[in-house]
RNA sequence: GUGGCCAUGGUGAAGCGGUUAACACUUACGACUGUGACUCGUACAUUCGAGGGUUCGAUCCCCUCUGGCCACCCCA
């Protein structure tokens, strides 16, 4: 058996990567308009910088995470995330210094060791944004806004955006008591991990799947109804924004985070057509994050998509160019001489094909109509002498005479 | 990590104990000796994900492994 790729790790095929690479661009181009720039941090790191900013409890840092130790000892981990490495690079570069507000933008692979299934892969990739330095509300439905450009931009309508509002160190451990107590009355209702997930994580209950436990969290506490005046304040001002941005959004009060850094205003883009893999991209705020890794108090509120994701919402286009020009070439002195005029035209920005392979002309004209070549020519012992050719348009059929000059076919290449 | 379903060429797939392993597409060459497309012809799986077992014989039955899909879990 020859090699292959590991589990979960796949390759890009070139069927696939101008899909990509117009999601990417149309990123590029929608970021810069809202004034971000890229940064490119490492794919490994070292693993407390997970530990410390994902959360040490979460299920990506307890048994998800592709962590080893390197030649000197240290532990190493593939990032599973963007915005850990990216904030740790604007503490460790002070950027915060340089300007109060940061807007970032990163693209590239992530590596979690789950179970693959469709629009979920071990190597993954995710296009994301941070914004550091400003805690107001209007940032909040800026990136929002953002994001939701984005998906107009790509042309998806489909996922939606839903928004909750975490609450921030004052009023979560409260709301956290009030949950807890709240499931303990139901132990029994409840499924197993939800049991386990109490002291960890209990605020996961309310969005687990199991009847028991969507039954039995009908009435609990939500969020929003605890949050202390200035989270409140900060969420009614976040879709405020929204509404006159006419950017559209529905509450969800059930919505939680698998990262523990997040505070206040938080995100998805749901869609109900990906099967189990519903989320699309999602973020939220995290005000402590970068203090939390050694930084200054610096706010901050960012999100990701899942590339892979959007790619299937996308589905098969065809993103593939066609050649202007195909030159077929009848012996050595034609070849030599079609090779000196696919240079030209090359250098004149077309995209000019000709024969590798010394095949016949049949051959050679079929190649050029595969490669859906807009025009032909060919050269052989009288066009060399003559000096002159006739271009084929392969749309029509049609040829016209034109002299061998790059010139001459520039003209026709562009005008027709 | 758990459970269910699945695995035949470059692709989509028939076959299901003994077959030349169908058919279609793709690809290559030719009919058309200097002009593609349409048409026609020819070629392209000693082999059925890998490794064992049962059998006179296994693509077909059994086991293990690997991979895929779906759901759970989790998440982008």
């Amino acid at each position: 058996m020859s090699i292959t790729a590991i589990k979960g790790f796949n390759d890009l095929l070139p069927s696939e990567s101008g899909l990509w690479q117009f999601i990417e661009q149309t990123a590029r181009q929608v970021f810069a308009r809202y004034g971000f720039n890229e940064i490119r941090v490492p794919i490994v790191e070292k693993t407390e910088l997970f530990c410390r900013s994902i959360g040490d409890t979460t299920d990506i840092v307890e048994k998800e995470m592709y962590t080893f130790t390197d030649k000197g000892g240290s532990s190493l981990t593939l990032r599973p995330e963007g915005t850990a490495s990216v904030m740790r690079a604007l503490i460790e570069h002070k950027l915060y210094a340089l300007d109060s507000i940061n807007k970032l933008y990163y693209m590239g692979p992530m590596f979690r060791h789950e179970r693959p299934q469709k629009g979920r892969y071990r190597q993954f990739h995710q296009i994301g944004a941070e914004v550091t330095g400003a805690a107001d509300p209007l940032i909040d439905a800026q990136v929002l806004l953002m994001v939701s450009r984005l998906f107009k931009e790509l042309g998806l309508t489909e996922p939606s955006l839903q928004i909750n509002s975490l609450g921030c160190p004052v009023c979560r451990p409260a709301y956290r008591e009030a949950l807890v107590a709240f499931l303990a009355q139901r132990q029994d209702a409840l499924c197993e991990d939800c049991r386990r997930r109490q002291t960890t994580n209990p605020l996961r209950a309310l969005d687990c799947k199991v009847p028991g436990c969507v039954e039995a969290t009908k009435g609990a506490p939500a969020m929003l109804e605890h949050l202390c005046p200035e989270c409140d304040l900060h969420f009614s001002a976040v879709q405020n924004y929204l509404a006159v941005a006419e950017v559209p959004f529905s509450l969800n009060p059930r919505m939680v985070r698998g990262l523990d850094y997040y505070t206040r205003t938080t995100f998805e883009l749901v869609t109900g057509l990906l099967g189990s893999q519903s989320a699309v991209a999602a973020g939220g705020r995290y005000d402590g994050l970068v203090e939390q890794l050694g930084g200054p108090a610096v706010p901050g509120i960012g999100f990701a998509l899942g590339v892979e994701r959007v790619a299937l919402l996308l589905g098969d286009r065809n993103f593939d160019g066609t050649p202007d020009l195909f030159i077929a070439v009848l012996g050595d002195a034609a070849r030599t001489a079609g090779f000196h005029l696919m240079a030209g035209l090359q250098d004149q920005g077309f995209w000019v094909e000709t024969d590798c392979e010394g095949k016949s002309l049949k051959s050679q004209m079929r190649r050029a109509d595969k490669l859906k070549a807009r025009y032909s020519i060919v050269l052989g012992d009288t066009e060399l002498t003559a000096g002159s050719g006739s271009v084929k348009c392969m749309g029509d059929g049609s040829q016209q005479a034109v002299n061998l000059t790059v010139a001459a076919i520039t003209e026709i290449l562009t005008g027709g």
